[in-house]
Parts: structure tokens; sequence; C-alpha cells
DNA sequence: TAGTAAATAGTAACCTTTCGCAAGTCAATC
DNA sequence: GATTGACTTGCGAAAGGTTACTATTTACTA
């Protein structure tokens, strides 16, 4: 099976090296599609695939569920920011990581993977300033994957007779309010917890946050 | 916000904790059904990521796409079989890896991660023993994660034909014995090819593997 | 240069994971 | 003891990322 340098792999190649990032396939079909605007995705991930076992690029693996992909092939690890998901990457000698004494069961070693995990210095600096803000807030769960944007009709009746009354308000006269039923109100209101729209200042009085009415006017 | 124990994260964390491997989610599912069979999927990940978050399990993101989890919590790093995908633990003592010299780019470091890569004492047995077979075949591509069982009606096709012919034959051939279009022939090969049921052991020449008769016939 | 093998675009399908909802359960209050 | 709200669950649907299939095009080699 032999190699053929196509254009489309070429630029993939190219793009990669260009970009000192580690870039996800997406990312890069991104970049290369600007240039080559009828490329497909299918093609940036086989190429991906075949370049990194040619050894020509590196495919890493490591944090989250999108793989990631190096055009540095010389033998360096990784830190990885666990707030803002980036990835650099580390020099460390062979010094530091000394494997002759462990029992590594029988296997016959062909590589090793070291990702350090931390708080990277720009993530360090917003979470000092966003401290105060954050501490009143129901701030963490707020990093969670939810989409925060998307409003179903039912949240949205919620949130509206939420912003109309003074102050905060039991759940049920939201449900008097929209006329839906209490139980109905009580997971909406979860929800709307759990996206950061509402807060509970008292026990089971909530009131809708000011994020929750920015959500609402969009 | 508290943590309930239920029936069904307790049963979770047990069959987690029972079976010393490292186990996915879906693996956990198919395990804890047996004993709840009315359990959701969803229930799983839900509470596999509560465990984690609760730092009663911990989460392993690495090698290939799908994550797993690991009863034990004590510090300990994991060593992977390229061939198998074993995950074994591995106990390092903090000597072994020494960052504190090393430059970490501001990082508040919080945790690190070692995977060490090599192929498991029963991969090297087993291909010790297969060697000779593997190096006349196309075994390199194997590996790979396509499925090997689906074979489309054309693709059966034209494996049939190939398996009537005695020895080697050309496409051509094929497209004769089977009525197909020469083009659509050259496709099928391919696709074969890569499912390790087809070899060519002359240039431009065909011949169906032992596998790809196995498979005709199953 | 002809003919073959490898690569491509486009799309469908796949697998793993997450989400929304309605309903259920439990503990704390009234 | 009834009520309320927080936490869970099962189910179905959908998202997100990746891979497979096939007709067609392109690069390479004899």
């Amino acid at each position: 099976m032999q190699l053929r340098m196509t254009n489309q792999r070429e630029m993939i190649l190219r793009e990669l090296k260009k970009s000192k990032k580690h870039l996800s396939a997406d990312e890069l079909y991104e970049r290369v599609k600007k240039i080559m605007p009828r490329i497909s995705l299918a093609t940036v991930y086989r190429n991906l695939e075949i370049l990194s076992d040619a050894s020509m690029i590196r495919k890493l693996e490591i944090s989250g569920r999108q793989k990631r992909f190096d055009s540095e092939l010389e033998d360096h690890d990784h830190i990885y920011c666990i707030q803002c998901h980036r990835i650099e990457n580390l020099d460390i000698g062979d010094k530091e990581v000394n494997l002759t004494e462990v029992d590594t069961r029988g296997y016959a070693i062909t590589g090793r993977r070291l990702e350090v995990i931390g708080l990277c210095p720009r993530c360090q600096k917003k979470n000092s300033k966003n401290n105060a803000k954050k501490a009143k807030q129901g701030g963490s769960t707020m990093g969670c994957g939810c989409k925060k944007g998307v409003l179903s009709d039912e949240q949205k009746q919620v949130l509206e007779a939420m912003e109309k009354c003074d102050g905060p308000c039991a759940s049920k006269d939201i449900a008097a309010a929209t006329g839906l039923e209490t139980k109905q109100v009580s997971c909406r209101i979860t929800a709307l917890k759990k996206k950061g729209y509402v807060d509970s200042p008292v026990r089971c009085k909530y009131a809708i946050t000011t994020e929750g009415k920015i959500a609402l006017n969009v």
C-alpha cells in the first residue's frame, strides 16, 4: 500500500503544521475548507488516520471525546487545562519519567503518554476576577455541558411568570399564573436552575436571575 | 446537593467494584441489567458521572472513544495494550515521575495521568505463534475498527466468484463471472482487501483469503 | 500513455453520550 | 400525617463525533 500525496492530503498536512495548536478533525476541516471549499470532512478524517498510521503526524486521544492531532513527531508530553480544555506541549526530559524500575507486568513497552492536568494561567486569572460573583450564584453547575440558550415553551412560560413576580415566589404561584400543574412547574424550575436562569434565595422560593432575564429577551 | 444511595446507584457501584477491570458504561449496563432488568442506560451514565464528581470512582478518558471507569481511587497509572486494548493498573511510586523541575508554564497542577503503552504478554505470545501466517497476509490493517462481519450483496457476489476461481484472478474475470461492471468490481475488491478477505499475491491478481472463506460461510 | 490502485466527495449509518420530560421516591417541613 | 420540593429514574429522542459505502476522479507505474 503506497501513499499518494494528493492536494487534499498536502493541504491537511500543511494546515496542521501551520497551526501550532492541537487541532481536532473538524477544526482542521474548517481551515482547509477556506482554501478547498469542496473538500469533504470524511477526507480529513481519513487522511488524519492515514498520516498517523504512517507516523507523519501524531494522534492524541486524551481529554474528552474528540481526537486531536499534532504535527510534531518528537517525543513530548502534554498539559491540559481542566477549565478551558486547552492542550499545550510540555517538554520533559527523559529523566523525569523513569520506568526502568517499574514492574510492567511483562509488557513490551513501546511508548508512554504523560498528561499533566491543571488550571492554565489565563483561567486562574479569570477565576480570581469572577470569584465574588460566582460565589453568590450557583456557579458550580454552570461549567457543565448544558446548552444554555435553548428554552422549551414551558420553561419560557415559567420564566416569564417569574419575571412578572416581584421578588421570590413559590412554585404554587407560578403554577397558578401559568396554568401548568405544580409538578410540571417543579420540573421546569429544576431545569432552569441547572441552566443558571433561576435561583432560590429562600428555601422553596424562586427568582429569575440576571442571566435568565437576558435569555428571555434574546 | 445531597447524594441519595438508590438501589440503582448502589448496584452500579457494587458491580464496578466487583469487576476488577475498567468497565465502560455499556459493559456495566449489561451487567447491572442482569440483576435489574428495567434499569436504563441513561441511569448508568448519569450515575457514573455523579459518582465520579463525588470522587467515589475515577473516570478514565484514555485510549479510544469510550470512557471507562475505575472503582479504585488511590493514585495509580495504567498500561495499555495496543493490540487487544486491555487496560491494566500500574503501581508507580511518586519517585518515578518527577515534575518539580519541569517548566509547567504557570499552570496550577492538580494531577497527572501516565499511560504506558505496549504489547501485553498474551498478545506477544499470540503474535509469535501466528507470525508465519500473518507475514504473508496483509495483517497490518486488520487491527482497524472496520466491522468485518458485514458484507454487502455485491461484496458477497465478488467473493463467491473469487472462491470458485482456481488461484489468483484478475478483476476483469470477476466482472465477467458476476456480470458487474469492472469499475464496480474494483471498488468491491478494495473494500474486501481492507477487511482482510481478499489479498493480492500478484499485482493485479486477487485471491480470497482463509478469512474470506470463513466469512462467506457464516 | 494506458491501465490500475488509491483517493475523493457526499451521504448514510454508526456508536457513544447527553438531554428533556413525566413520573416516582424520599426527607424535611407544616 | 399531609404537603412540598429535591433528587432520581426510565424512556425516547437527538446530538456529536467518527466511519463506511459507492461512484467518480486522480496519481502513479509499467
